[in-house]
DNA sequence: GCAAGTTATCGTAGAACGCCGATAAAGCGT
DNA sequence: ACGCTTTATCGGCGTTCTACGATAACTTGC
């Protein structure tokens, strides 16, 4: 039987397309927090870095790197997910989290507008 | 008697000199954690969108701008002088708030290294 | 010294966060 | 269908955050 080929990369031809979004004003603002809040805290960035670190994409082997409990781990995971600086693609039994390109620009334009 | 002179910037010839520290590591991660904690709360942003606009350091109206009361706004203050972000001068009987564009490249440093 | 104005701190109440173990849910291989 | 593995969710507990009013601390000007 065919081994399932392990996925490489979420975003493999990402579109690099200019972000139009403007980077003030109450609606960027909110945005900026909501992002900044979810990379606050010590262990999501651990999980970023994780993630940026390997081109491919990372699963639940995030959980063995970090010192918490899975449960833990997965409620950090949604966190981000839930910001949008990560996605969660089913892969099989596993879940396969990739930094997603766009929201981490998205994320360094209204850091940078500071 | 001479009319005290509105300061108007807290860091006039700021250094310029580039940040030898990594941008990477447990100790950067810890430091990205806690700066983007400090900015992640809607009012936060807005403290610190108030103070980059004006090119001067504003004082205490930051009040008057934000639909909070005095001491929850004075509690923000507070954090994001903790992180580093802004510093806090005592001028007279009110204190003069600034962005300290040091912390801030910091941050952007920090950001730009995910 | 006193009154007025400005800011920080205290006390508190409710919401949100962070962590865990236990349990549920979902897919794979036999 | 049945385990096995992986991940998500639930319940609970302690901590932290956020907000407020009240009060203290400090400076200036009279």
């Amino acid at each position: 039987m065919v081994k399932k080929s392990p996925r490489q990369v979420c975003f493999p031809e990402e579109s690099r397309q200019a972000d139009l979004r403007p980077v003030e004003g109450p609606q960027a603002d909110k945005e900026l927090a909501a992002l900044t809040k979810a990379v606050g805290h010590p262990a999501r960035v651990q999980i970023l870095r994780l993630l940026s670190r390997r081109t491919a994409c990372v699963c639940g082997d995030i959980v063995s790197e970090l010192p918490l409990a899975q449960s833990t781990v997965s409620q950090h995971l949604k966190v981000l997910k839930d910001s949008g600086l990560i996605t969660g693609e089913i892969d099989g039994p596993r879940v396969c989290y990739c930094l997603d390109p766009r929201a981490l620009r998205r994320l360094k334009s209204l850091v940078g507008s500071l």
